[in-house]
DNA sequence: CTGTTAGCGCTTTCAA
DNA sequence: TTGAAAGCGCTAACAG
């Protein structure tokens, strides 16, 4: 491995010399300069950033707490972190957390131990007093997609609310009146947060949502099957359907094929999120999208701001509104 | 910042033993351990893995290279990684190559500078001439789903002539003979070797393929509409497509359905991979398997062993076969 | 079993 | 504009 002293005794300058062209060029004379380059560049010098970072006590470098990497619905946010922070000059390094409040606290902590400068957390799990004491002790970590009332500066999430009375006016105004719903597990607020955005939307157009029609389901196609069928056993009509995400939506079409109820002519059904299992249903799936990356990157450049300690809140965006996508599981029904 | 001086003067121990408590329990006298423990815990310490990285020499971690976050393809393999290595005490950490040589090199390196232990990479587009001066010069690295002969101990791939090989083979004894294929972009060994296979696969049974039932796709969705098209409007007859990955099935499926083709009962389909996608097409896509997972743990442990001097190619599995999944699209003909 | 003593490779005052 | 010197926080011989 060649160091920073090689390079200095080659070019016959200080090692300080050598770190300043590389960190300040504009600093050192022009000749120097040229000299120090062309034996970095003869020996294949690296800067070593482990080095690098201890003694300047900056690692220009954001974490990320993710639940998992097998699923495009974080890749697309790591990816909107990366996009944004790769322009400032930033890196980003992502940890998973296997969606556990354990695992979340430790990844978190890893971070932390890397000395990275901010970190960016994906926490579903982890609850909301914890959040607070953490994110007071961490001043440079934000929360990705999750709201805190007590530290809504450093939050950067899609609003819920909105999205769920987004989906209900939608369903409305395509002349829907019955309409049931599979929620995400009560336990976390999203789920809470659209229906209760979705209830505000049906309560616009004097329709009260039915006990009967709100099902239960675990964000997973398998929770949506199963959902699905016991909204349909209940014998209540419904012509609309929304689920709190796209998966679930997978699961509630399946087990309307298999009950040969046909999509959307019998009943119309509405997702969440539009990650890309959406555009490979058949039909395709009408959804209320996220802006996935957008948020990723709103995130990431708050991190990075909290953490170069630049203008917090410059009129930064950290609220997202979702909007419909429009395919082929919803129809118009208005006589 | 609490660092382990301070924790060494309030346990009245020399910096020295504070290490030892953490990196080497059990060399330490078990009451001045619960002492410094006890400090450690009362004062929140958090070992600076910085320091400790740099001190070392070694960073206990493998690095990542893969095209992007946003697809699962990638995601399952770095999840397969992480896994192994976090059996083993190692972390990991990713970065994106954006699928450009250029972006495979700059992260490879960047894993490097950050004094990664051993890196993994995921490299499509690097010729093997440079893929094989890099191999010599950084002799913890290892390929991911690449298979360069002049470093055949440093691959952990797929093998892909026996993936082509499968397909050609279930199809054959599905009853098909006439046997359309869309490949991947010719450039991408991956898609030589799937079509190699598949022609021998062929050859077996006699069969040889028609140069007008091969379309060569871009491993996308679109690519595999235009490319089912294509062959769709050379007339030649065929009751079998094979598609060298789930996307390009998918669009080919979307492409029959426009024409108001009907699958499996007209053409039965073939995908490659089996990424998630597969089981939301209807019908559910019948595919070859490659085991993600599986293969990113294998070469998360052979660079881990590369890193750690341990007994290299101690029986390690790095290629992999794959296997059939059998799912709604492909249909017996036999008479 | 524990402390002393050197660093790891780089950055950063402070002077010159 | 450049160099000398003093670390960053931790580990790793080497003694004892």
């Amino acid at each position: 491995m060649v160091t920073i002293l090689q390079v200095s005794r080659q070019a016959g300058v200080s090692t300080a010399t050598v770190s300043r062209v590389i960190n300040n060029p504009e600093v050192v004379g022009v000749r120097t300069r040229e000299r120090v380059l062309e034996v970095i560049e003869r020996l294949g010098y690296r800067p070593n950033l482990v080095a690098r970072d201890l003694a300047s006590r900056s690692s220009r470098t954001i974490g990320v707490v993710i639940n998992n990497f097998a699923s495009v619905y974080y890749g697309f946010m790591l990816e909107g972190v990366e996009m944004a922070l790769r322009n400032v000059g930033y890196k980003t390094i992502a940890e998973s957390s296997q969606a556990t409040s354990e695992g979340e606290r430790q990844a978190w902590f890893s971070l932390l131990d890397r000395q990275c400068d901010g970190v960016v957390v994906h926490a579903d799990n982890l609850e909301d007093d914890e959040l607070a004491v953490l994110l007071d002790r961490q001043p440079t970590s934000v929360l990705l997609n999750r709201y805190l009332k007590s530290h809504a500066d450093r939050c950067v999430y899609l609003d819920n609310v909105q999205g769920g009375r987004l989906a209900a006016e939608y369903l409305i105004s395509k002349g829907h009146h019955q309409i049931a719903t599979i929620t995400g597990p009560m336990k976390f607020y999203q789920a809470k947060d659209r229906l209760k955005g979705f209830t505000q939307g049906l309560a616009q157009a004097s329709i009260t949502l039915d006990a009967d029609l709100v099902a239960e389901g675990d964000f997973h196609e398998a929770g949506g099957e199963a959902a699905m069928a016991h909204l349909l056993d209940t014998q209540k009509p419904f012509t609309a359907l929304f689920c709190h995400n796209d998966e679930m939506a997978a699961g509630a079409m399946e087990t309307c094929r298999r009950r040969c109820i046909r999509v959307p002519e019998e009943i119309s059904i509405l997702g969440f999120d539009d990650v890309n299992v959406a555009s490979h249903l058949t039909p395709k799936l009408t959804t209320v999208r996220q802006p996935l990356r957008e948020i990723g990157a709103a995130a990431g450049i708050l991190a990075h701001s909290l953490a170069t300690g630049q203008v917090a809140n410059s009129g930064l965006k950290t609220v997202f509104d979702a909007e419909i996508v429009e395919r082929a599981t919803v129809v118009d029904v208005t006589p």
